[in-house]
DNA sequence: TCTATCACG
DNA sequence: ACGTACGTGATAGAA
């Protein structure tokens, strides 16, 4: 028998069916109860994972185990898991429900009394796992890492990760076959096994990283020394107790599964049904229900079989007449490109009924086209009247837009709805259709892999399967989805925004090639004589951009102290080299300016001429979901990036430039986060500085340091200022202290004496984590919605960055509420007013327009009544403005 | 594909 | 004992 792995060796998932019965039970936020009034939160998480995983990776063999009685452990060990709280009242009620749940899912589970599931899964691992099959154990629990080898890995169902011996070792510092020892040496403070005093994972991996086992470094205790040392010899006589009790058994005798019994089986529908009506679970319900054929309450599949194309003159009529007669329906287009300027239109879809859906074929290469089909329907789509769903239709919306032709009516858009109801998820259709009907779409790449890639040439008949489902699916999604949580920021906000985008990204912005062309040069020249000095500095040849040679460089070769540390080695960021420049070390000054001169050169000045079109244009693509705090994102470019910061980087802004006869006009909200804060919390000073107009740097200095306003010194309002931001961003006393190089304690003391002088900004903080913890999300002023999981971690940094996220989004979010509804007065107001005067960028907090010369004072004037009358919140709304024949010169 | 770095708000 | 601010996207090196 070969010791390594086969190719493509079985999956086996064991698992810890205690562990993740915890973990669901805790993961989860509020209450959720069966139709008899019994808690079944953990139940419910539980059977999710247990889906998710069998959906995901279609095991061949699974177990799940569970912990039953009083195990060796406590034998030997009467204080084992000790100090660990009582199983709470709502997760004990559960607790007999599990395994006869997972049998009915036609699972293999047990438990066996005075074995814990870490040792059946032991037995189970050592012995079933081989090169034939790979055992994945499912479980948070550390311990298991002694496991792992060639066959048997561990699964994080957090991070959906598989980890190896090699990880393993990464992650604890010491390889699998040393875990027992770690535990032992560092001990186990939720097992209550008792370990060193002092000594954590780092120590403990330090030392058995110089000795063979822990009998060995507690051999060396003396010279290791110091206080540790003498912990160590201290730990001594209970070192083989912690041993044992982290050793997982691998030869439980009354275990006696072979491969055979741990295939699943058939589900036993009937009882699962009784089961989850009980327990009150929707979606589970039903897909159970749709397995029994249970005609009544099946949800409608996807039946291609039934689909329709348009093909002559008649059935077109009767189409037109249809989609008339229903008013509402899905759409869809088929194109030549995923480019909207260039794409030109093979077919369309529809579907307004949830059992079928058309395709007409318009330009496909050779027979079947239906004639007259763009004549006929093109009056449909611009009908603002007759209802639009679709998924992306922003796409569709551009592609009709570049011909001339338009479309009216968007009221649906799948994508943007599921973004508002799962922003972390992902939103395709492909992802949409499995999640929410479980239902795997054609592939794209399947379709057009026998013609190259070209929708054109795909026979009729195929076309038809593909592009009707693309209608029907979005139509089914449609319905499935529940927009009543989040019906303003849909209808008011996402939806009217969408053909806004679509106009700005295809009116796109003008750049200055040639002047591009001439900073290329010019950068590449000052390059290649730092470029120069650096090796002669350096007195070697190496790649200036590569962070690891440069590292060796510095803290070998020329034997820098090292600041921080990556995960990978040492840092050489930006302010690593700032600190070590002002030491005096020349090598890192110029690094510090050929790396800036690099990043505008390769980011930006030889990379935006690649994205000018023939009208001397560039069009980026805003994502309307993609950011999770809801506001938009740019790329391909990315214009929302430009430098502003440093003088060199301007340059570049200054190659943006407005049509003959234009202006640019450049409006941004100024401290729109720090006044939605005010809004937010309601704090007197805070709000008086906004409605007075004063500084609020200068003020917040004036209230921390205690002093009057005029006396506030260029450090102190700094100090406030970075304060402010920290308070947006949930800050830190180290992080204010690196920020404004002070020491820790005084940093601390500033954040005092700024909740002192502003105790209702630390109520809103409060009131910002606490109800995120209990509803599950944090919300905007507008009711969207963001999910924040880990405000109950164990894990201080874990817990500590979901606080951030719970207290950052309401603010960055409204702010991103507050600007999308700008824009859509803005834009209004332009089609009335304005007809030559175009919305070309956001950028968070600003709107760029180009405008004719002489329509400038009015645009400005009308738009900051429409930024500041966007909302009446209880501090007003500031925008300011600037113009100039380059963007860099508008501010 | 992942990591480090750095451009913006 | 540990690590350190929110949200993005692009580039280059390394594997």
């Amino acid at each position: 028998m070969s010791e390594s792995p086969a190719a493509n060796p079985a999956r086996m998932l064991l698992i810890d069916g205690s562990n993740q019965a915890f973990r669901a039970f805790f993961a989860i936020q509020g209450d959720m109860r069966g139709t008899d009034g019994s808690p079944t939160k953990a139940l419910f998480g539980f059977s999710s994972m247990l889906d998710r995983l069998m959906k995901s990776y279609r095991p061949t063999y699974v177990a799940v185990l569970f912990d039953r009685g009083q195990s060796f452990r406590n034998a030997l060990y009467p204080d084992y898991k000790g100090q660990r709280p009582d199983m709470p009242e709502d997760l004990r009620s559960q607790w007999p429900d599990f395994i006869p749940f997972c049998e009915e899912l036609g699972m293999t589970a047990l438990a066996i009394d005075g074995w814990e599931a870490d040792d059946l899964i032991g037995t189970l691992a050592t012995r079933l796992a081989g090169p034939e099959v790979e055992a994945w154990i499912v479980s948070s629990d550390k311990d298991f890492a002694q496991l792992v080898g060639p066959h048997i890995k561990l699964f994080d169902v957090g991070k959906d990760q598989v980890l190896g011996a090699a990880e393993v070792e990464e992650k604890w510092g010491v390889p699998p076959a040393k875990i027992i020892d770690l535990l032992a040496l560092m001990g186990d403070s939720s097992d209550n096994i008792p370990g060193v005093v002092g000594v954590g994972p780092k120590k403990a991996a330090k030392y058995l990283q110089t000795y063979a086992s822990v009998h060995d470094v507690i051999a060396a205790a003396d010279q290791i020394g110091g206080k540790t040392g003498l912990a160590i010899a201290a730990h001594a006589p209970m070192v083989d107790l912690s041993y044992q009790l982290a050793t997982i058994h691998v030869d439980c005798p009354d275990l006696s599964l072979t491969l055979a019994d741990l295939k699943p089986r058939e589900p036993n529908w009937v009882a699962l049904e009784a089961r989850l009506k009980r327990y009150n679970f929707k979606r589970m319900l039903a897909w159970v229900q749709e397995q029994l054929g249970d005609a009544a309450t099946v949800r409608a599949g996807v039946d291609r079989s039934r689909y329709r194309c348009v093909q002559d003159a008649a059935a077109l009529a009767g189409l037109v007449a249809d989609l008339r007669r229903a008013g509402r329906f899905a759409y869809d287009c088929e194109t030549t490109s995923l480019d909207e300027r260039v794409a030109e239109l093979v077919g369309m879809s529809f579907c307004w009924d949830p059992d079928f859906a058309v395709y007409v074929p318009i330009s496909h290469e050779g027979e079947g086209n239906c004639p007259g089909a763009l004549h006929a329907l093109l009056p449909l789509l611009a009908d603002p009247t007759l209802h639009k769903i679709g998924q992306n239709l922003k796409y569709d919306y551009k592609v009709l837009r570049a011909r001339g032709h338009d479309l009216q009516g968007i009221v649906g858009d799948t994508m943007l709805a599921d973004y508002l109801l799962n922003v972390d998820r992902k939103h395709g259709l492909d992802e949409l259709a499995l999640r929410l009907l479980d239902h795997r779409m054609i592939s794209y790449k399947d379709l057009t892999a026998d013609v190259d890639g070209q929708f054109r040439r795909v026979p009729v008949d195929k076309a038809t399967e593909y592009a009707a489902e693309d209608a029907h699916v979005a139509w089914l999604i449609d319905r499935e989805l529940d927009l009543a949580p989040v019906e303003r920021v849909y209808r008011d906000i996402e939806l009217p925004l969408v053909p806004i985008l679509g106009r700005m990204e295809l009116w796109g912005i003008r750049v200055d090639g040639a002047q591009l062309a001439d900073l290329s040069v010019e950068l590449g020249a000052r390059m290649d004589s730092m470029n120069h000095q650096i090796l002669a500095e350096a007195g070697e040849e190496f790649n200036i951009n590569s962070t690891q040679q440069l590292a060796a460089i510095l803290f070998e070769k020329r034997g820098l102290t090292p600041v921080k540390k990556t995960k990978t080695g040492f840092s050489t960021a930006a302010d690593v080299l700032e600190k070590l420049a002002a030491d005096g070390d020349r090598l890192c000054a110029l690094i510090l300016e050929y790396r800036e001169l690099h990043k505008l050169k390769s980011t930006y000045v030889d990379a935006l001429p690649q994205h000018i079109d023939e009208n001397g244009r560039i069009h980026t693509s805003f994502h309307q979901a993609v950011a999770a705090t809801g506001r938009l994102s740019s790329n391909d470019p990315n214009l929302q990036n430009i430098p502003i910061r440093s003088a060199e980087g301007r340059r570049i802004r200054a190659c943006f430039v407005p049509e003959p006869g234009h202006r640019f006009l450049s409006a941004d909200y100024s401290q729109v986060e720090l006044r939605v804060l005010a809004h937010f919390c309601k704090e007197g000073p805070l709000v008086e500085a906004f409605q007075t107009g004063q500084d609020i740097h200068r003020r917040t200095a004036a209230e921390i340091f205690g002093v009057a306003l005029p006396l506030v010194s260029a450090d102190q309002r700094r100090a406030a200022k970075t304060i402010n931001f920290g308070i947006i961003y949930g800050m830190s006393a180290f992080r204010l202290s690196n920020e404004l190089g002070i020491p820790g304690r005084v940093a601390k003391q500033y954040i005092e004496d700024y909740f002192a002088r502003y105790p209702q900004v630390q109520a809103f903080v409060d009131g910002a984590v606490a109800s995120a913890k209990d509803k599950g999300y944090a919300e905007t002023l507008f009711g969207r919605r963001r999910p924040v999981s880990g405000l109950d971690a164990r894990n201080p940094n874990e817990r500590g960055a979901a606080e951030r996220i719970a207290v950052n989004t309401p603010v960055q979010g409204t702010a991103a509420d507050l600007i999308k509804l700008a824009m859509i007065r803005v834009d209004r107001r332009l089609s009335a007013e304005f007809p030559d005067a175009r919305l070309l960028l956001q950028v968070h907090d600003e709107l760029v327009f180009e405008v004719p010369e002489g329509r400038l004072e009015a645009l400005r004037a009308a738009v900051v009544e429409e930024m500041e009358g966007v909302a009446e919140l209880i501090v007003p709304l500031k925008v300011d403005t600037g113009d100039g024949a380059t963007w860099d010169a508008a501010h």
